[in-house]
RNA sequence: UGGUCUAUGGUGUAACUGGCAACACGUCUGAUUUUGGUUCAGAAGAGUCUAGGUUCGAGCCCUAGUAGACCAACCA
């Protein structure tokens, strides 16, 4: 029942404002356009949520239309890939169109834009036509055929479309302007001739019309109400109503563009061109490569629709470019798999550990949870034996106190099964650990109902017991790039920032044997680890696993050691841009000093004395760039005036630097701020 | 150097026709926990790009700057 309060973004402000303003709700119809030319990512992701989310918050309908103008680059391929991504996703489209289908009428427009003397057939070079173009700050020059007659145009374009000419001869081109600021009107070209063959209409077609041509006006034919694009075609949208304006009938609705900021996403790029860069160069296995930012590619690493709708959602739309952090994708996804992912255990990096007062021989077969969040989730079995596997890092022969898992002499728990104790451990010639001697509390047992069972431990333990578990390739994923926005630098090549690191394939990890008999579809959480699926690779005898994404890990987080890679937060950057316990007098007096002008009586002198005190341990060079604290900032300059005063009395010189802030504050309005200056 | 657009905590978005800058992620505490997960409680972090102006009052309106993005494909 949460009514829209809510806070509409611009686009959906929009549409209320239109409404408001007497437009037939039944009106309303949305589109979805993709060019079937390479796979759908994350930032499509946006599109496809906003236009199908619109659809279905007003209940009005969504068209799938494949802007399919250029037969060189186009292929069904890229068709069907992106319906099955579009469903996948969750929605479901009104009608499947195709620009292609609509190729006829936008023939017979043509012919009517040239009889009544507003389109032209060139002939000259593209060369020749860029450079009639002229620049954004000089205007262009008229095509020598701009004044060609009716009859020659018209008989010209037929014979283009008649297949009569070679491909790059003849375009025809709209008659606008040659001198707009907007080069889009710079008489844009309406079709091109292009000799291949189309995925749907074959070759029954030689022409082709250029995207602004066929964009809007198929906006027009399936009468879109409100046709949303991205920031770079805000210029387009003024050619987009004057093709609108030499064909509209007012009996029918007027599509109308709005542009919002495209999506991107930190340590990845997001253009078809990069990706599909990406692919051909083999950097990555294709475009469903689990750690492609595509549909398909994030859908083979693990994420659910439910994510990449939510991170939609969360993610919002405005008219500024950005940068979304991958952390908001990867809570989106670790929300949706906490509530939904059966857990389970699986040992990626394994150490031999022996339970020595375990009877030999012996197995049992004990019960785990499938899933603490969901109480209807059921348990499943879980075979346990004398031999087992641990994590190697949850070993160490010594630690620290804040170490709560396996040391010697210490306990910890192995989940859903018994408490143990370290005792010793086996070396080998160099000092490697090859097994790890421990002693079990029997009476521990998970769920035995024993008091030794519900004894509190520090720690508790991942495990799988060595002859039953069953073998799988792991692979872990990293981000795709070194750097936050790998394609926004000038004066470098995205693929430089390349990481290096960012697949790392486990051969041989240890599953308890409950995950022989998955499918694709499953998702899994391996305990303490994160969350994984199974990838298409896998073969009967061969599973391979991705990791969609690890768990929150507040322990490596505390690790001084370096954790080269998969350290999931940037260094540094966090926490107000200022390290934590780094707090400085100097950061002190500017916290109390920004509500100094709202302070009065007591707590003004209080607020005084306090800087005054703090500015003690203040030295000038800390100081002194905060003279240029802006004008507007009267508290903060206040302060920086009373801790300068004290500077002063311990023999701080005076120098120009200093005059010039006693000047200013001298003349400034705030009494407060003048009265500090005085006394200096 | 012309045109168009944008500017709010580290990140992404809010703030209705001017009225105490809010939410989420992230970060940090603490509690709970048979996952160092989850959950719960809390904290820090912004003078809203700069300088002026209008106003009792400006993130919002006006002016001038600054910074970034987009625009000269027979791509979309």
């Amino acid at each position: 029942m949460t009514e829209e309060s809510a806070s509409l973004n611009f686009i959906e402000q929009l549409i209320a404002d239109d409404l408001a303003a007497g437009f037939d709700p039944n009106k309303l119809r949305f589109r979805f356009p993709p060019e079937p030319n390479g796979y759908l990512h994350i930032g499509h992701a946006a599109s496809i949520c906003l236009n199908f989310g619109l659809g279905e918050k007003h209940n009005a309908p969504v068209n799938l239309r494949f802007d399919d103008t250029n037969p060189s680059k186009e292929e069904q391929e890229y068709v069907d890939a992106i319906k099955y991504d579009v469903q996948w996703l969750g929605f479901q489209w009104a009608k499947e169109c195709y620009s292609s289908d609509y190729f006829q009428q936008m023939y017979d427009w043509a012919i009517q834009l040239i009889k009544e003397g507003k389109a032209y057939v060139d002939q000259q070079s593209a060369e020749a036509m860029a450079e009639q173009k002229g620049t954004p700050t000089a205007p262009g020059v008229a095509s020598p055929y701009r004044d060609r007659s009716v009859e020659e145009n018209l008989d010209l374009f037929e014979r283009m479309k008649a297949g009569e000419f070679e491909q790059g001869s003849y375009v025809l081109r709209a008659k606008i302007d040659m001198a707009s600021p907007n080069m889009l009107m710079r008489d844009p070209l309406l079709y091109r001739i292009v000799r291949k063959a189309h995925h749907r209409t074959g070759t029954e077609w030689c022409i082709y019309p250029m995207y602004d041509w066929a964009h809007g006006e198929s906006d027009y034919i399936e009468q879109v109400s409100h046709s949303l694009c991205t920031l770079e075609f805000k210029m387009h949208r003024e050619l987009y109503d004057w093709f609108l304006d030499q064909i509209y009938d007012p009996a029918l609705l007027r599509p109308k563009q709005r542009e919002f900021a495209r999506r991107n996403l930190s340590y990845t790029v997001m253009s078809k061109r990069k990706l599909l860069e990406l692919v051909t160069s083999k950097t990555v296995m294709g475009w469903d490569d689990p750690r492609m930012p595509t549909i398909s590619g994030l859908r083979r690493r693990g994420y659910t629709p439910e994510s990449i709708r939510k991170f939609s959602e969360l993610s919002g739309i405005s008219k500024r470019d950005s940068v979304t952090d991958v952390s908001l994708l990867e809570y989106c996804i670790r929300e949706d798999l906490n509530k939904s992912a059966t857990r389970v255990m699986a040992v990626l990096d394994p150490v031999k550990l022996v339970i020595t007062n375990y009877p030999e021989g012996k197995t049992e077969i004990l019960q785990t949870e499938n899933n603490p969040e969901d109480p209807n989730s059921g348990t499943h079995d879980l075979p346990f034996s004398g031999e087992l596997y641990i994590e190697r890092e949850d070993f160490k022969e010594e630690a620290g106190s804040k170490f709560f898992r396996l040391t010697l002499g210490n306990e910890v728990r192995l989940k859903s099964a018994y408490i143990i104790k370290g005792e010793s451990v086996v070396k080998d010639a160099d000092g490697n650990i090859l097994e790890i001697h421990c002693t079990a509390d029997l009476d521990s047992r998970s769920g035995s109902g024993t008091e030794a069972s519900t004894r509190k431990v520090k720690g508790t333990l991942h495990w799988v017991s060595i002859q039953h578990a069953i073998k799988a390739e792991v692979r872990e994923y990293d981000r795709l790039f070194l750097d936050e926005a790998p394609d926004s630098h000038e004066d470098k090549n995205f693929m430089e920032f390349v990481n290096p690191d960012s697949l790392k394939v486990i051969k041989e990890a240890y599953l308890e044997p409950f995950l022989k008999n998955t499918t694709i579809e499953d998702k899994f959480q391996f305990q303490r680890l994160g969350y994984f699926t199974l990838d298409k690779d896998s073969t009967s005898d061969k599973l391979v696993f991705n990791k969609t994404v690890g768990l929150r890990d507040s322990w490596a987080k505390q690790q001084p050691a370096p954790t080269p890679q998969n350290a999931s937060s940037k260094p540094g950057n966090q926490g107000g841009g200022q390290a934590q316990g780094q707090r400085s007098a100097l950061n002190e007096i500017q916290k109390i000093a920004k509500k100094y002008t709202n302070l009065s009586g007591d707590k003004l002198t209080a607020a005084r004395a306090d800087i005054a005190k703090l500015a003690e341990d203040v030295t000038y060079e800390e100081l002194a760039p905060l003279f240029n604290t802006a004008a507007k900032k009267v508290g903060t300059r206040i302060g920086v005036m009373i801790a300068l005063g004290v500077l002063l009395k311990k023999g701080q010189e005076r120098n120009a630097e200093i005059e010039a802030f006693l000047a200013a504050g001298l003349e400034d309005g705030n009494e407060e701020l003048v009265n500090e200056a005085k006394k200096l």
